[in-house]
DNA sequence: CGTCAATTAATTTTCGATTTTTTTGAAAAA
DNA sequence: TTTTTCAAAAAAATCGAAAATTAATTGACG
């Protein structure tokens, strides 16, 4: 039997309108369609996503307390800017925080943890990098491995707060890796880098783990920070 | 000349009424004014705060990325509920992040940062801490300069990322430290353990303030897991 | 008696229009 | 030219009511 969506709501069921073009907009920000600074006017963003006011208003106001969007009373939204500073402190931050939640992770994570990564890693590596052998094109499947198997990897922390506070510097450092691709595509091999953190991570090695993920973090950093985007100000 | 406020805005100029209920509402959560697990209907905070329905849901919607109100889906707001573990989650998480904080803060902040800190505490020494010698009722200054204290702590990380995350963690506690404070006063002399913390801080002698701290800090976590408040369930 | 479906009531979510504020740009004054 | 002023246009914020959804109630039926 066929269900029929006969009601305005989206297709992704049980939500709201509110909710899903928040996950809509959000996607659009990671992914680097709507570029940082980017002015959003409501007129704009309700055609472009055919949605109401208070919808549009809502996502808004949720992807400000994320920090994904930036929100000036009487004077609208936009989306958070970039720069070279920003994204040093960015890393700094992240590679404290995650850092803790690693050596948390290996700790604690029994063998649901264990078995939950090898899967994480497994699906990574069966997905090429780029959608184009050639030519670098973001191949979303990778992206959505890729984040699983970061958020797992420090997801037996025992804080929830933790892996949420990563999870929000992940969604930002997404934002500058858009950058970063392209100017690395093919030279750089990260399926090997994942595969040492990996190897680390569940022989215990929380030294080694800590070295290599963080390593990982500054090296991604390097080749944006050498990068010439005209969108890295500072 | 008299400056009449003409409009409908609210007296705390220059915002909107969406921020202006945001603020008022977040207040009434963290002082347990709204105690946690309160369904938010919307028809009473309309009538509560006086404001229309955009607005209230604009509040609600930040709010609610702040891990203060949950929402869900087609039923609504509640105020984030608390519970016993979640208390020793929400401390071993600010433990863990105040610690990168104050070593941060004390290896790279310099005189500005030792002298705000001086007057920080100075202003907090001098702020009861309750507004009636014998029996506990709550000091809305107290409470504003024991944050800004804590704040100004752990305010020169270098990373406005950390301060805003251990910020969050500390509105968190401070729903549960409502509990606490009745129970233990006036047993507990905070203004020494406050002493101590600044004192190891201005010393620049870290691994004793990150002690001090975290022993502040549990202190505190215990005496509310030994009151028997019928919130804290799990 | 209990339970299940149908109806009603309560609540949340969304829309369309109105009000308020900021921005723009052209004309007047320095 | 440069600055100031003011009105028109654009945009953001808010309101009031309609639409959609969930929760509560009732009453028929096993």
């Amino acid at each position: 039997m066929e269900s029929v969506n006969t009601s305005l709501r989206p297709d992704a069921n049980g939500g709201t309108l509110a909710s899903d073009v928040y996950d809509r907009l959000r996607h659009d920000i990671l992914s680097g369609i709507l570029p940082p600074g980017e002015k959003l006017r409501a007129e704009y963003l309700r055609e472009r996503y055919s949605v109401g006011n208070s919808p549009m208003r809502e996502a808004l106001n949720r992807l400000s307390s994320d920090g994904l969007v930036v929100r000036e009373d009487q004077k609208g939204f936009h989306v958070a800017t970039v720069s070279r500073s920003e994204l040093q402190e960015l890393v700094k931050t992240r590679c404290w925080l995650e850092e803790i939640a690693l050596r948390e992770s290996i700790a604690n994570g029994g063998t649901e943890w264990e078995e939950s990564l090898v899967l994480a890693f497994h699906r990574l590596s069966r997905v090429p990098r780029s959608s184009d052998q050639r030519t670098y094109s973001a191949n979303p499947e990778w992206e959505i491995r890729h984040r699983e198997f970061h958020m797992t990897l420090i997801g037996a922390s025992g804080s929830s707060w933790l892996e949420g506070f990563c999870q929000q510097l992940n969604d930002q450092a997404d934002r500058y890796r858009q950058f970063a691709v392209a100017a690395s595509y093919p030279k750089r091999n990260e399926l090997d880098e994942h595969q040492a953190i990996f190897d680390a991570a569940v022989n215990g090695d929380a030294n080694e783990a800590v070295e290599l993920l963080q390593g990982h973090y500054r090296r991604t950093s390097e080749i944006i920070l050498n990068s010439d985007s005209e969108l890295l100000a500072g």
